[in-house]
DNA sequence: ATCTGCAGTTGATATGCATCAAGGCCGGAA
DNA sequence: TTCCGGCCTTGATGCATATCAACTGCAGAT
């Protein structure tokens, strides 16, 4: 824990909006934690709206027989999770930080108050949520009508202009994690790639040369 | 099309807010289809945020070899795909509905518009959209987590609780169209409703009647 | 330098699920 | 009634992916 934070949310107001924003932001937290911090648990109820502003948040899903598997990524700037803060109910996964990450962290009720009072946050976080929401919806796609290469294709593209950069890709982290996040395991994970080499990649460590993209 | 709709959308405001309500009604419309009718395409960027007053809508993801799956269901009282209207992005599946159904139609720009403006209205958004996102995040452990039989089962106890019946659950729509929502074919999922007898349901057409329910 | 452990690769094998094909069971049309 | 066309089931087969196992290479510890 670091001090009272701050930072301008970003909703842009300034008028009579402004003591709420600052009423919320009287219990608001900034926080820093170190690579392979566990932030909550899968079963908890939220206490704070985080609010990432620097690193990632791994959020993983577990089965009873004790598979874990990692269902989404969350990075900076964004907040994690706010489905789970607005309906007050238990985080379906568990949320790691695989890197240095800092935080905002807003009591979850008075998140919930200045949501509820302040249009232009409410309409942020709305936005938020709804691209969240799209996200999902693609993964969804990807799993239900996307063969395991496809996959692996579909998400070296998307990696390579995330990172602005058309001819190459660099893989984020560890190749078992993408390959969960992908929903196969690191062996197809690296038979998918071994494949996709015959038809324009190239594959170097982490690193990732697109030879041709039309084809993925 | 039907006319004017006078439904309170149920955000509980009475003062100030009640002018911009009118507003955004002022342009809404009552409509009804009938069974089997295509209410938008993926890709079509939405002209109407949709509420869902009666019936349901089945949402389909397609590839571009042709297969379609149904990826989700939004059943009455909800909203259409929020987040496609307030990110005023394009579908990402295509809506149908499989029985007659009732909707609100509320011009997307004044739905924006009352979001904007109306803390409850925006509230009342918020929460549907978090439980639509917890519903995909669902799906998606489902889908990277569980066999197709435990897919199979998990979905009849759903049923059974929506259905308010412990003992028993009626398939709402053909099995080929439930086994795509689980992501599998109707022949595994004619499969796995054998297997599954053996440890204690029993099938007879649409309905099921649950016996162990400890089991699944 | 050596040991150790983890990430990744590769190969062999197993299996879950899809695909293909045939037949049964309706319900609607003639 | 008969015929027909969906929807569903069942069986045979194939394929994609998981699982199991061995090995490599690297990084950190000793």
């Amino acid at each position: 824990m670091r001090g009272e934070a701050n930072t301008d949310p970003g909703t842009g107001d300034s008028s009579k909006e402004a003591p709420r924003i600052r009423t919320m932001f009287q219990h608001t937290l900034e926080h820093e934690v170190p690579a392979g911090t566990i932030l909550f648990a899968q079963g908890e109820v939220p206490t704070f709206q985080i609010v990432v502003l620097s690193g990632s948040v791994q959020l993983f899903g577990r089965s009873r027989d004790g598979r874990e598997v990692l269902i989404e990524v969350v990075r900076a700037p964004d907040l994690l999770i706010p489905a789970a803060v607005v309906t007050a109910s238990p985080y379906l996964m568990q949320g790691r930080a695989p890197e240095p990450t800092r935080f905002l962290l807003i009591p979850a009720d008075a998140f919930r108050d200045a949501v509820e009072r302040n249009p232009h946050l409410a309409k942020a976080v709305l936005e938020t949520l709804a691209e969240q929401f799209r996200r999902m919806v693609r993964q969804t796609k990807n799993l239900k009508l996307r063969s395991a290469a496809e996959r692996v294709g579909c998400h070296i593209l998307v990696l390579s202009e995330r990172q602005g950069t058309p001819d190459r890709a660099i893989l984020p982290y560890e190749k078992h994690m993408i390959a969960s996040e992908l929903g196969m395991t690191r062996e197809s994970f690296s038979r998918a790639l071994k494949a996709l080499t015959k038809i324009g990649i190239g594959v170097a460590g982490q690193e990732i040369v697109i030879r041709d993209r039309a084809r993925l």
